[in-house]
DNA sequence: AATAATCCTGACCGATTGGTCAGGTAATAA
DNA sequence: TTATTACCTGACCAATCGGTCAGGATTATT
């Protein structure tokens, strides 16, 4: 978190490498989010990382260990957002947290959310063992946690898969489908107000319609 | 919708040309949904259709416009499906039927609904155009009927244009996340009786959040 | 039967792809 | 100071990209 001349002080080299590799993986996962794995190119990449293509490839060997630290990094970001559905056993105060933490980083992250898209939509190729492993297991415990709040009457019967599915679509719709909200709102992007409006309803909508009243 | 020796009977050249230009859309339907615009090569396509890529070339001169006229079908069955909002003037029903009307073209068309992600991620380079005239003109004259509703009292106070942005994200879900519902499933698909409660669920969830009690 | 129109395709084009490599420069360790 | 290590990059590679084209094969028109 730290802000100083890079890196600890002492060690220009690793000064150095910590920058570019940040350039790097920043400007990868622009080129990944709109291009997709297949569609980016290395050469794009580096050229908006603003280094020589060879120097790319001298950090990351290939474009596929690239791809992979870019996935990585979004993964972790959304596993440490998903415990904000653990922090509380109320239903409301917990999925309240969860949703809006969620469209926060669809806001403030949109191209991890775009990057993600791409790889489900092409099937996974790369990623396909974090989805049967850490993404399955989280999702089967907290569809437990929601079956709990079922089971003590706090919310209505439905099945908590598709709850969580719900959840998921509405908020990353406004990372993935960011540009086609924009072009509705007369080539605008959302204003403050609108973002708080938009949160504002999807919760309420999902909260209500669970059976949690307001 | 008649079956029948391909074409009119008459026409030898002309039922060649049918069944050629079917056969590669459909393999570009694919091959788009799958690696996007950038990534999609017009030789894959040309391979999975079963023809050799010159050939392709003699049907559509250019990628961009086999790509057109895939976009192409896929708006036009989608902007046919958004009138069963219109059919009913009863909240509840038109809702509900265009709720399921979208549910079920994920299940039957996924891939129209990935091609569609998409371009849309990619921040729409070639059909930026329907979006700021149909889709916007088809969204305004929706947004404005629910804003009817929600004066005349039949459905709670929102913001019309954040429903149906949760109707096409949760609807869309099933389409453009389909293989990660999938793996969530076991790595089986959804079955039938999953689909209806699947449908039921989200459709239920959406009226009573938005104060239609079931 | 002759002509015209359409369908078809192997071979080819310049441009770009992911990736390599030899050799140079700058920082660190001895 | 002298090795040693790490960083850097222009030039290059085979493979593939979207697209062309000459010319052969079929079908339609006269």
């Amino acid at each position: 978190m730290s802000v100083q001349g890079p890196s600890i002080r002492n060690g220009h080299k690793a000064a150095i490498r910590e920058e570019n590799e940040k350039a790097i993986l920043e400007a990868a996962e622009q080129v990944f989010a709109e291009y997709g794995f297949s569609g980016a190119t290395t050469s794009r990449i580096a050229e908006r990382a603003g280094i020589p293509k060879a120097n790319l490839h001298y950090y990351f060997p290939t474009k596929e260990d690239l791809y992979r630290r870019v996935i990585d990094n979004i993964f972790n970001i959304w596993l440490e957002a998903a415990n904000s559905l653990d922090e509380s056993d109320d239903p409301r105060r917990a999925l309240t947290r969860y949703i809006h933490t969620k469209m926060d980083l669809s806001r403030s992250r949109p191209l991890g959310s775009k990057v993600w898209a791409n790889e489900i939509i092409q099937r996974a190729p790369i990623i396909q063992d974090y989805l049967e492993t850490t993404l399955r297991e989280w999702t089967a415990s907290r569809a437990g946690m929601i079956q709990r709040w079922i089971d003590e009457g706090k919310i209505l019967p439905i099945e908590p898969r598709y709850l969580l599915y719900m959840i998921w679509a509405t908020t990353q719709h406004y990372a993935d489908f960011g540009h086609q909200i924009t072009t509705l709102n007369d080539g605008q992007e959302l204003s403050d107000e609108q973002w708080q409006e938009a949160k504002r309803n999807v919760t309420e909508i999902i909260l209500r319609g669970i059976g949690i009243s307001s």
